[in-house]
DNA sequence: GAAATAGTGTCTGTAAGACATTATAAG
DNA sequence: CTTATAATGTCTTACAGACACTATTTC
């Protein structure tokens, strides 16, 4: 960094990618954008960083203020960074975006500036029909790209299931965002076998029907050893 | 992103971790800093984003600026950003960090804007001694982790290597940037049956001494499977 | 009882770790 | 010859994929 060069302004945003698991879906939430560009065209929720504030302080902020919901019911991480220099006709922006997987939650409020805020199956918004504003599909699919893969090396899987979950729940998030179906048996062996993956709570639940099934909570490692691969 | 918010004006810079690997350890590039804050510091060679250039543009043009050498001798790719209010104390800035990965190279030309331009060996630039400018040693350590962590999923190890290597070169650069020491009858087998990893090229080199040893290229497979583990 | 889901066991092929052996060069 | 490095082969163990079987609930 030199201090002599010039040092254009430019505005930096934050936009989030925030996926959940609904109705069999990978799903991820939109807002509707009020005004031009893109009036009336879904986007990635976002905003501008605030003059104090940290990157992974403003992706929660903004987190809040789409659904409402604490930041510490997310998992939160930073994905990548955006600054095509036209990738919004208004000014120059640098955009950086993170990723936030949560568990499936009540259908998110609409914040402020958008006209309504909606999940949406992350098939639809990658195909060409409901083509999302700015560079968000890129953005989206990066998204999606890096949580299928973080699956298979960290027990990040659990982010999208509540606190206490079963093997057969975890197994679910794992189909449904690879869009595979797995062996209940041999996934079951493989993840209770992986030390510090799952601990046992002790107690079981019957939510799914049948043989009551072992409830447990996500363990301590954060990489998986050996990882799980699709 | 909303029109009406405040977007206050923060100047983005590019910052970039340079890894090559030289008589036997991880190194980095380092420039000197010649002007407050930090004088006299050593630091990541880096500087602001210009008004119409997209964020790998900026990359691979420092890139040039500070090694004289085309940016399509190296593997470059984005690491993360970093925004925390106060990295620089002149200013309000967002870097974009990339690494970028090298055979060894020459010495290296100061920069225009740098005292001296200079390889260092990784373990010493994150020991505290020699403690790296702004919030450069983070970066730096995110950057080592990042290389670390892609050679064992990817065919990335062969971007430490001139265009045509032997196995036991490649060899040499896991155990080198693993800190590890690898067995070379399993390592040949494991990369040599790899399906995609490694193309012969026909010839052989006795610049190892010993026996001939194939040259090959690096294949055209972006991910190992099965990965490579430490 | 039937049906559904949970969990265990068994067999088989593949691959990794440990390590012996052979191959081809230089001095 | 010796020495150095390259490359292949062997043995054992661990684990993934395929799939049979048992366990515990609801209806």
């Amino acid at each position: 960094m030199a201090p002599g060069d010039a040092h254009p302004s430019v505005a930096v945003t934050v936009d989030l990618v925030v996926l959940t698991v609904r109705s069999e879906q990978l799903q991820a939430l939109t807002v509707q954008r009020g005004e031009a560009p893109y009036a009336g065209r879904w986007a990635l929720p976002g905003g501008f960083l605030q003059p104090d504030e940290d990157l992974p302080d403003a992706a929660a902020r903004e987190l809040h203020e789409e659904t409402g919901l604490s930041s510490d019911r997310f998992h939160l991480e930073q994905l990548a960074s955006y600054g095509a220099p036209d990738r919004d006709p208004r000014m120059r922006t640098v955009t950086v975006a993170y990723i936030a997987l949560a568990a499936d939650l009540p259908v998110p409020t609409a914040g402020t500036d958008a006209a309504d805020a909606r999940w949406q199956p992350v098939s639809e918004l990658l195909e060409g029909d409901r083509e999302l504003a700015f560079d968000h599909a890129a953005i989206l699919a990066d998204g999606v790209e890096r949580a299928r893969s973080k699956l298979e090396y960290t027990p990040l899987a659990a982010a999208f299931c509540p606190s206490e979950f079963t093997v057969s729940e975890l197994r679910h998030v794992y189909e449904v965002v690879w869009g595979t179906v797995l062996d209940p048996r041999n996934f079951h062996r493989k993840v209770t076998r992986t030390e510090g993956f799952l601990e046992p709570t002790g107690d079981t639940t019957t939510r799914e029907g049948g043989r009551p099934a072992r409830l447990y909570r996500v363990g301590t490692v954060a990489q998986l050893h050996p990882p799980l691969l699709r």
